[in-house]
DNA sequence: CTGAAAGCGCTTACAG
DNA sequence: CTGAAAGCGCTTACAG
């Protein structure tokens, strides 16, 4: 394993020439000793020591990738189909600019800041924001570059990136009501807690009111979770003698709960109720009928995402701006039109 | 941030007692000193500086995470919900023991070699080979711990962890032909480049000769992938005069889109065909009917791996091991008796 | 049980 | 364009 020191001694030049070239500072070296220098190393297949760097440089280009663990009892984030997909894209934007993801699972945001120093962690990308407390506290103590995936706090200089929820539920809404719903549910997990439900659900309310539909507020299924929530939500919509014709679920897992549990019963999706979903995540095109959802870009999304997060490395005075990616409607079976 | 060099200042003790102390070898300083010591490290909130750590003792506590990349143009495997779930065991597993893992994509065994001796990665953990011959060379030219996931080798001495996949294929098998089935198939990608899936194949052999139950080529869906492959697969059985009643997946995916193929078509699963899958992944219990799988304990095979992994990094006499997990036969609902 | 010294492999000002 | 020196914050033998 060569060293610089060893290069720079072949070379006949001082160990710094050396680290310039490696670090391409073209203007400090010449031509002519970078090309001698550059064979050597070649050579001797040189690999930067990034422990020696980072200790003499207090960077080390590791990127932190942030999973927030939800319950006590689960493992990491990386469980949701979403997380993983958008953890396999970060990875490999940062590789390709030699930079390096470590991943950690958090519940507190000292765990976080403790990471960063023992690493000397150049950013951090939250990726499954849950907990608002934690993610507020971690936006508000963290004095380096953060990015924060899906959620923005009005009062906190902060990065963010998400989607543009409201018109999500906007869209399906007016898909329905275009088919001729007007009996329409949803189904989520407490509306009330998390800013991005609680878009989605606005956009939904929206499209109700510019249609002048009315809402049944035993149709809204508030506190439903992943799947064994929307089976809940099924079953209760199956007794209801006043049913919806169709809901809206904030995520796939729990529209495909809602499926399931219908099916179940012996009902048949869309005939006796349409469904749309949100993610466009692996389920929605596995089960049958395939899933109508609102769908959005994770590559984008984890693209720009860290995109941001290289500009505020270099630049210490960019530490509050906000990109809401497009969304769309992905029509697919789950959905009928009404008489 | 409070140094060692500080720290050891204050309590007035040299830099190296202080270094024993958060090293934690006992045995070379006294419990008063000890005391002293650790009562400065916790009011300044001292954390320890990896890189510095790594530069001195040649190790860093980081652990590779090997992610294979199958197709030229896809992310990383993370998409996988298999391998999500077991990159999320493992992180909790090495956070728990103050160990840091660093994820990599990777093509050619090269890549691994630079990013170990570029941090000085102390073991990796190989999460889901694909191409044998990449993973072969990869083993081969390791001098580090390394544990590879669902592979193994004979001609090598490697440590590894799997699953009885004969024994899968075979409780599947013998599971059908119980319910009275005599005809039945097999689907999954290229039987004969991996092992594992001609393990699975091989199991259902075993089952079928058992039961002196006849195996029809035709039966044999090779070079099925994924969810499309398995559409494809199921579209064919239905055009078949002589089809199965019964056939196994070498992947749930592959269940599922035979499912889903056959229900497009208006026939009903398990009616019209039985269906068992392999893996037990989040989409078995999403679709309807839920899908009867071969299951594995996937937290525990991230555990035994990681274990494993720990040993190399201890005893370097530790290099050839091979560990086989147990497999049971879920039933759920994708299974008809045939009378 | 405790310490002084050397060194790990780089980068960072500072000179020239 | 090039270099000599100091230093980043630890651990590792080696002494005592």
């Amino acid at each position: 394993m060569a060293t610089i020191k060893e290069i720079a001694a072949e070379a006949g030049v001082s160990v710094m020439t050396v680290s310039n070239v490696i670090n391409q500072n073209r203007s400090r070296v010449s031509p002519a000793t970078e090309a001698r220098v550059r064979e050597i190393l070649e050579k001797h297949h040189y690999v930067r020591n990034m422990a020696a760097r980072t200790l003499s440089s207090k960077s080390s280009r590791i990127v932190g990738l942030l999973l927030p663990i939800w319950y006590e009892d689960s493992a990491s984030m990386l469980l949701d189909p979403y997380a993983g997909q958008l953890v396999g894209y970060l990875e490999e934007f940062l590789r390709a600019r030699q930079y390096y993801p470590m991943i950690l699972s958090f519940k507190n945001s000292d765990q976080v800041l403790t990471l960063r120093k023992t690493w000397q962690i150049d950013g951090m990308i939250l990726v499954m924001p849950h907990n608002d407390a934690v993610t507020h506290d971690l936006v508000e103590n963290s004095a380096f570059p953060l990015v924060v995936l899906d959620r923005f706090y009005d009062d906190l200089d902060m990065l963010s990136v998400g989607i543009n929820d409201r018109r999500g539920g906007y869209l399906a809404a007016r898909h329905l009501l275009d088919l001729g719903h007007r009996r329409i549910g949803f189904a989520g997990p407490s509306i009330f807690e998390s800013s991005v439900i609680q878009d989605r659900y606005q956009g939904f309310l929206d499209a109700l009111k510019e249609a002048k539909a009315p809402l049944n507020p035993a149709w809204v299924f508030d506190g439903t979770f992943h799947q064994a929530g929307g089976e809940e939500a099924g079953r209760r919509i199956l007794e209801m003698e006043d049913a919806p014709t169709a809901v809206i679920a904030s995520e796939d897992l729990i529209a495909c709960g809602i499926i399931r549990s219908l099916q179940e019963q012996g009902y048949s999706v869309p005939e006796k109720l349409s469904v749309i979903g949100f993610d466009d995540s692996l389920p929605s095109r596995l089960i049958s009928p395939a899933l109508t959802t609102v769908g959005q870009d994770i590559r984008l999304k984890a693209d720009t995402a860290a995109s941001m997060l290289f500009q505020a490395m270099t630049d210490s005075a960019y530490r509050k701006d906000r990109r809401v990616l497009e969304v769309r409607l992905i029509q697919r079976d789950s959905v009928r039109k009404i008489d």
